[in-house]
DNA sequence: ATGGCCCAGTCCCTGGGA
């Protein structure tokens, strides 16, 4: 099985790569981020005409995350514990296989910059809130995937300049300190698990010709449960999309499973 | 040349992203 997650920055201003991504890569299951749109301004007939089931947890303007699979799926939405939060950053499916299932998450962290405003509580609360759902998630002992765009650089070698970093709520140590904490309910990096190379990222700024010159970062991450880390084939970034006319900022990042 | 962008929205500027 084929899972993919990319932070599209606009659906609808990524429509074309993103039907283009579908029909190329034929991802089983595709988690988004930052659709930045309302549920009903999705372009859901596009994606639903290549053979694809579609669930959404939009809002206006800004965030928003959706999961796309070619089976039919459960669908939950946002976390718990989120009851006052008005921002849509977390969606959930129980996606049938072959065999049995596997459960998908597709997240979108808050930023958290800049880290002397209530924007870092805000990212390190929802941290929390993500780990204790991750904890009762992992007592299943099923494959689990948490996908997104986690806007967390886990180590120096995940940057291409990480002294450019070290102030930035994605690098600071207790941003960094609260992922480890999450990895260490049991799960494993996908993409650490088949490689230790530097200059792997999923995201360069629009800047600066950030593009131009490799100055990357590895923030969009694919997060196994042991079930599902015992059956990862393969990882690869589509680094391609990025090179695109109008790319999004982040670029797909996908696992092979054994389910 | 030490800077260079892109998105949504009561929308020609502002706020947000990373």
């Amino acid at each position: 099985m084929r899972i993919a997650t990319w932070n599209v920055n606009s659906v609808r201003q990524r429509i074309g790569h993103l039907c283009a991504y579908l029909k190329e890569v034929a991802p089983d299951a595709l988690c988004l981020q930052e659709i930045k749109c309302l549920d009903e301004q999705f372009p859901r007939l596009e994606v639903e005409e290549l053979g694809y089931n579609v669930e959404t947890h939009g809002q206006k303007g800004f965030n928003g995350v959706a999961i796309l699979s070619k089976r039919p799926f459960e669908v939950a939405r946002g976390l718990p514990g989120d009851d006052a939060d008005v921002q849509s950053r977390y969606v959930e499916a129980v996606i049938p296989t072959e065999r049995g299932a596997v459960r998908v998450a597709s997240i979108y962290l808050p930023n958290g910059n800049p880290p002397d405003t209530e924007k870092y509580p805000y990212k390190l609360a929802f941290m929390d809130r993500l780990i204790r759902h991750a904890k009762k998630l992992l007592e299943y002992e099923e494959p689990l995937v948490l996908a997104g765009d986690f806007n967390v650089i886990p180590e120096a070698i995940d940057a291409a300049r990480p002294e450019l970093w070290t102030g930035d709520a994605l690098f600071l140590p207790q941003t960094r300190e609260k992922y480890r904490e999450l990895m260490a309910l049991g799960f494993t990096d996908a993409l650490r698990a088949t490689s230790d190379a530097g200059g792997l990222y999923t995201f360069w700024d629009y800047q600066a010709g950030a593009w131009q010159k490799n100055n990357g970062i590895r923030i969009d991450h694919l997060l196994l449960s042991p079930q599902a880390a015992d059956r990862l084939v393969s990882v690869e970034i589509d680094k391609s999309v990025r090179a695109k006319d109008k790319a999004s900022d982040h670029t797909p990042i996908r696992i092979e499973l054994a389910v």
